[in-house]
DNA sequence: TTTAATTTTCAATACATTTTGAAAGTTCAG
DNA sequence: CTGAACTTTCAAAATGTATTGAAAATTAAA
């Protein structure tokens, strides 16, 4: 397979996978582009490579900016901005955690929270399940919660070392 | 806030959140019904509840049950199939991970080694940033894919004993 | 300034996914 | 068997999401 080939799967199966992680399809696609392009790249070049509109590409790039796995890069002389993306993967995966974290479970715990105030006698089988199940949930989030924070405050070397060390004794 | 109102907020908070989790509102919304009913729920009471039509309720129960979060239950003398959700969280999280895995990962990893294999000079600079990010890519994923693997061999205790310890400590 | 290059916005449109409901299929009590 | 209870299927409709493209806004060179 040659270069040209490989880009062109890639970005394809990239945008796919992009969609199963709450990215859509062009947003995963500008990523994948960008990856594996060794310098930056300008709107126009991302439009016509993926042939997409101008709007499109605008939007998915500030996107992708606002998520931090892309940035704009100045170049001297040139008028218009270029982007580049992060390429060290753990930052990325760290990146999108972080954001996850924030967009999604962030939300949902104060939720859980008034949830669990539900009033009611606890001896009905109804209020207890779910007083139950919420409180079940509740601790899990809250878990996970400090668990991810972690995850994101470690340095890449330690995850890549220790974690897995750790997981792989465990299991024994 | 009484009992129905918790649970109508309950059903449609998850809802929500399950769309960022690639499933759908609907699949969600019937896993919450089920999580908080303290009885295994027939299609026709899910079909009230959340005011759904018939074949909703059916294929996405059939979904729910693909992934292994929710169970036919057979209730004697009764003709008709119930249903009835894990109510466990952390088995839930478990059965999630491991599907997902399974969906997502495993497809990955051989589209990652034959992109690896792409030809052309390495002194390219162009051939050097794919292979360099597809390299990347592919040691990320092998690690992701043993590190589930081993979280979901973990019993829950360890699960919640050990890694939030290790992860703490770690930290420090 | 002025003006041309560039970026951003957003209503209209295209595309994708979800839902419906009625028909077909299945199951089982009588 | 037969028929009623129940479940599944699937084409059509509704809903939701992404994309376009042209116009408006912004930027910076002249």
């Amino acid at each position: 397979m040659n270069l040209t080939e490989a880009k062109a799967r890639f970005i394809a199966d990239w945008g796919r996978f992009g969609t199963n992680w709450g990215i859509n399809r062009t947003m995963a696609q500008i990523h994948a582009l960008l990856l594996v392009s060794p310098d930056p790249l300008g709107a126009e070049e991302v439009m016509e490579e993926l042939s997409i509109s101008r709007g499109n590409a605008n939007m998915n790039l500030r996107e992708l900016i606002d998520w931090g796995l892309v940035q704009k890069v100045l170049i001297p002389g040139e008028r218009r901005e270029f982007f580049s993306a992060e390429k060290d993967i753990w930052k990325v995966a760290r990146q999108i955690v972080k954001e996850r974290k924030k967009r999604e479970l962030d939300q949902m715990i104060p939720v859980l929270k008034e949830l669990s105030e539900v009033d009611g006698d606890r001896r009905d089988k109804a209020v207890k399940t779910f007083t139950d199940t919420i409180q079940n949930i509740r601790k899990f989030s809250e878990q996970a919660d400090k668990t991810l924070d972690t995850m994101i405050r470690a340095d890449e070397h330690w995850f890549l070392g220790s974690l897995v060390k750790l997981f792989g004794a465990a299991a024994r």
